[in-house]
Formats: structure tokens, C-alpha cells, sequence
DNA sequence: TATCCACAGGAAATCAGGGTGT
DNA sequence: ACACCCTGATTTCCTGTGGATA
């Protein structure tokens, strides 16, 4: 043990170090578990791969593929599928090179800024403002640009997370009309779009011009891969990342077990291993265990949480402190519903100093945001004569909900403070309708 | 059976903050 | 300095609605 003359716990972080390196080593190479590593082969996708080849192959001969739409949930392997395909395409083709490009739009999310992303990583050095220029003026400039630099090319634009654009139905619809239809403005150049969406329904909110073009082809559907699948998966990938001998037998299947009952999410699963990984390596332990892959499950949840609500804007987390706040005394309803949250945090706002009062409309937005993410639950239930409302439920642990807002500055000192609205018989009465309507 | 509650949630307008070229 | 542009967040205005109650 590591102590001072006074008997006190130092830490020795030269030795600490040095017995670290000569610990047991886990990682041969994390990259394979990256969410960004394209391995040499795809299992299970074949069947995908085979059908994207072949909508794509008439690039081989210098044509422009049709739009094509790719649809699955997270974690099928539809933009690994597309980088694969891209790859595989490049090798095949001697007498020019296609250029490929990578919009997510939820990151890249306006028509302004898509156009904008892509003339530059077309042109490479001549960066485009981030905002300013009206868009006629980039769309033209772009035109200019990929008929000069991409020139008897072709261009390939991927748009992952398709469906964000389409949020903005108008704005969204009009860049992706604008993008289907580049190239009748086009000389020499010819674009191919494909689209990247794990959201089935987001064609509903397609404009039929819009749909026309992207649905040319049958749409490629990503079906969730089942545990054995990701077993397969995680095989290879771990042979890749850990040194042999360090995985105790049924690790893999248990990771893919796991994730299986999460929708088949590959990147769940690759995750769970990963995290796994660094747990047993932190404990300086020479396997990685089942033990191992439990708290690594617990904590990638945790995790999960913790960031998306310190993630959040302020005036979410008062709404969730609002809800915080309703489920925590004995006077508490044992149904939460939209109206009082409202009443709550508008409480709220008036202790906070120098504190807007959102609107009504905004904070249903902000609960619906919130039951989107899992924390909550929001069911829209009819109770006839006392109207329509939603009945929210907390979906994670009070203990750790309180843990975490105790960590936002203004938030902390409110979370003792007893709403009046509890002090009212207007809940009581309230609370006791429902009970017996719901 | 018509009524009416307490909201839900769509669409367009507005605002403030960041930028442009002239 | 000026007119104009893009964006994200929010407000304003609005129509819609399931079912207990009178």
C-alpha cells in the first residue's frame, strides 16, 4: 500500500504507470470496434450487398446510377454496406475515379449548408462560408464546380439520416428535389444520390416529385441482424481488436445475445465488446468476463443517460426537473399529465432568476422530445370530459435522475423545493378522477 | 346523443444572432 | 453602413379529437 509518513493514501502515478504497461494487455487493435472501421467483408449482408452491386454497377461503364433509397434500423449495416460498395466500386474502375460524398444530415442538416458541404469537399481548398450567401448563388457556383473539377466523373451523394431533412417538410423537400434533379443542369458531370434512412414512414412526408425520383428502385431494406449473425460479426472483429486468449468463452455470444434483444443493433454490440474490453483492462484483469460484460452493459446505459440529459438545453432540463419534482413527495399524483409539468415549471421559471417562461406549445415539443429519447413515457389518453392529455411516466432510476440534475448549476438548489401546485387540492381532486379513468 | 374538456400538434410568422458582398 | 441571407428557437394562430358527462 501506497502511504506517506502520516499514514495517508498517495497515489504514485510514476509507478502506477509502470506497473500499468507491465499489467496484462487487452487491446492488439481498437479500431475494429470503431463505428467508423469497414472490415474486409460484411457477413450476413449478401443478399444487400448483392442488390446494391447490381442497381450501381452500370457506374462500371461510366453511367450515372438511378437514386436509390436504403432503409433499416440503426445497426443493420446500411452505411457500412454503402463505404463497402464504394470501395469495392473504386477497385473495378480503372479509367476514372467516382467521387464519393458523405452528408449526414443530422449534422449537416440545411439545404444551405448540404449544398455548401458539398462543393467543399469537392473543391478542397475554396471553403464555402458557413452562412451569408444566398442559396441560388451556392447552387449555381456548385453546378460551376462539378462540371469543372468532378468534370467526366461521376459523383455519388449519400445522405445518411435521410429522414432528419425531411423534418422540415418544405425546406427539406426542396433540397432533395433540387438534388434528384441536378442533373438536368448538369454538362459533363452526373450525380447519383442515395439515400440512408432507418425511419420506414419518412416517405409519407415526400413531396411526389420528390418520390418519383427516389423511387426508381425498389427501396434495399435492412433487416436487424439476429444473435447468431452478430455473433459472426463479433467474431471476426474480435480476432481483429484483442489478443488471443483474452476472451473467455461465451463473451461473444452473450454480447450478442444482448444485443439482439435490442433490435439486432450491431453497433450495440460492438460497443458492449468494446466497453467490455476496457473495463477488464482498467481492472488490470487478464480475461474479459461475462462480469465484465454485465457492467459494461450497465454503464453504456447509464452512460447514455447521463450524457443526454447534461446534453440537454436548460429549459429541457427544467421540464424534466419539473417532472423530477411531481414524482418526489408523498402529496405527489400517481398520474403526471402535461398540465400540471406546465404549472410546475412555470413555478420554476419564476424562482430561477433571469429565466424565460417558454409557451405552452414549446414545452409539449420539449416532452415529446424527451419521451423520444426513453427517459419518459408520454401516452396521449382521452379522458372524455376532463379532455385529452398525455400521462407521462419517468422511465429512469429517481436516484440517478436526481444525480445527474444535481450537477446542473441552477438546477441543484431547486430540487428540494416543493411545487405549490402539491399543496393544492386541485392535484388531490385531480389525481382521484384519473385513478378511476385510467 | 350532443357537448365540451384539456390538451395535441401542424403551419406560418417572428426574433435574434451569425454572416455576406457592395 | 446597408440591404440582404441563413438558421435555430420560439411564438402565434390554429384546427383536431376521444370519450365521460349532462
Amino acid at each position: 500500500m501506497l502511504t506517506n509518513k502520516n499514514n495517508e493514501f498517495e497515489f504514485n502515478i510514476d509507478k502506477f504507470y509502470k506497473d500499468y504497461l507491465k499489467g496484462p494487455k487487452i487491446f492488439k487493435n481498437r479500431n475494429a470496434l470503431e463505428p467508423s472501421f469497414i472490415p474486409q467483408e460484411l457477413p450476413h449482408r449478401d443478399k444487400e450487398i448483392q442488390k446494391v452491386a447490381e442497381i450501381t454497377a452500370c457506374a462500371l461503364m461510366g453511367d450515372a446510377p438511378p437514386s436509390l433509397l436504403c432503409y433499416g434500423m440503426t445497426g443493420t449495416g446500411k452505411t457500412a454496406t454503402i463505404r463497402y460498395i464504394s470501395q469495392k466500386l473504386a477497385q473495378q474502375i480503372i479509367d476514372y475515379k467516382p467521387w464519393w460524398i458523405y452528408i449526414n444530415c443530422n449534422v449537416v442538416s440545411t439545404p444551405y449548408r448540404i449544398l455548401a458541404h458539398i462543393y467543399n469537399t469537392i473543391s478542397g481548398r475554396e471553403k464555402l462560408p458557413p452562412t451569408g450567401l444566398p442559396k441560388d448563388i451556392i447552387f449555381k457556383k456548385l453546378l460551376g464546380l462539378l462540371d469543372q473539377t468532378v468534370g467526366n466523373s461521376i459523383c455519388f451523394l449519400v445522405l445518411d439520416e435521410i429522414d432528419k431533412l425531411i423534418e422540415n417538410k418544405k425546406l427539406g423537400n426542396e433540397i432533395l428535389y433540387d438534388l434528384t434533379n441536378l442533373n438536368e443542369d448538369l454538362d459533363i458531370c452526373r450525380t447519383s444520390l442515395i439515400g440512408i434512412s432507418n425511419d420506414l414512414k419518412f416517405r409519407d412526408n415526400l413531396d411526389p416529385r420528390v418520390l418519383s425520383r427516389l423511387g426508381e428502385e425498389p427501396p434495399i431494406i435492412f433487416h436487424p441482424y439476429n444473435a447468431t449473425q452478430l455473433g459472426d460479426i463479433l467474431k471476426d472483429r474480435a480476432d481483429i481488436t484483442f489478443y488471443e486468449g483474452v476472451l473467455e468463452g461465451g463473451v461473444i455470444n452473450l454480447c450478442a445475445a444482448l444485443a439482439a434483444k435490442e433490435d439486432g443493433d450491431a453497433r450495440k454490440a460492438l460497443q458492449l465488446l468494446r466497453k467490455a474490453g476496457e473495463l477488464a483492462q482498467r481492472a488490470q484483469n487478464k480475461m474479459i468476463t461475462a462480469k465484465h460484460v454485465d457492467e459494461a452493459q450497465n454503464e453504456l446505459e447509464k452512460d447514455h443517460v447521463v450524457e443526454y440529459i447534461l446534453g440537454m438545453p436548460f429549459q429541457a432540463q427544467l421540464i424534466l426537473s419539473s417532472i423530477y419534482l411531481l414524482s418526489k413527495y408523498p402529496e405527489s399524483p400517481d398520474i403526471i399529465i402535461s398540465g400540471d409539468i406546465y404549472e410546475v415549471y412555470a413555478e420554476l421559471c419564476s424562482i430561477i432568476p433571469a429565466i424565460r417562461k417558454l409557451t405552452e406549445r414549446r414545452i409539449s415539443d420539449y416532452i415529446n422530445e424527451l419521451a423520444l429519447s426513453g427517459i419518459i413515457s408520454a401516452i396521449i389518453k382521452s379522458m372524455g370530459y376532463h379532455g385529452r392529455t398525455k400521462i407521462i411516466k419517468l422511465e429512469i432510476d429517481m436516484s440517478l435522475l436526481e444525480e445527474i440534475l444535481k450537477k446542473v448549476n441552477k438546477i441543484e438548489k431547486i430540487l428540494d423545493y416543493k411545487p405549490i401546485l402539491l399543496q393544492s387540492d386541485k392535484v388531490k381532486l385531480k389525481n382521484n378522477v384519473f385513478k378511476r379513468l385510467v
